[in-house]
DNA sequence: TTAATTGCGGTAATATTTAACCGCATTTTT
DNA sequence: AAAAATGCGGTTAAATATTACCGCAATTAA
């Protein structure tokens, strides 16, 4: 990661949090159903993670989604 | 990774092995187009690497194709 | 007004990816 | 036949995510 991933990192966080919202999930609930830690989700959701293939898999587990809704978004002039 | 992620790696190396086929493009090639190595997109193919968020957005950019595509695939019982 | 839930920041050690080369065997092209 | 392209394994340092706690402030529920 020699390059600035910042914004693709909050924006996936920020996408990550409306799923969860559209649930009405609570972060608890969501690591509750994966293998992951509560306050590790929130900071995905914050920007401030850079997480793995595995990471995003459980991710999905969690919010009970395809791991393809995860990057179903708007990347704009961030890719092609 | 506590868990053993082998399975989800190389299906998600097959897919991505399968995407540059159909573009017909050399391992060479879509690293010309984006951030990464061709060694290193070889291993990813071979489900060597549990990659991050920004190199999936990356290789999306080598292969020509929206993210959420490098995730469009049967995960099977590896979900829900 | 208690009690419970919720979101989230901090931390540490460990494990892991990543970058960026090289070179080689095989296939494909000229 | 010669040259180019291709897939891929190996490597080492350095950067980075991850794990798994604790606790707190604020919101919500009983």
């Amino acid at each position: 990661m020699s390059k600035d991933y910042s914004k693709i990192k909050a924006d996936f966080g920020t996408h990550i949090r409306k799923l969860r919202d559209t649930k009405n999930y609570s972060l608890r609930k969501v690591a509750s159903q994966c293998d992951l830690d509560d306050s590790n989700i929130s900071k995905i959701e914050n920007g401030k993670f850079n997480i793995q293939l595995s990471t995003i898999i459980e991710l999905a587990k969690g919010l009970e989604v395809h791991p393809s809704k995860l990057l179903d978004y708007d990347f704009g002039s961030d890719i092609i």
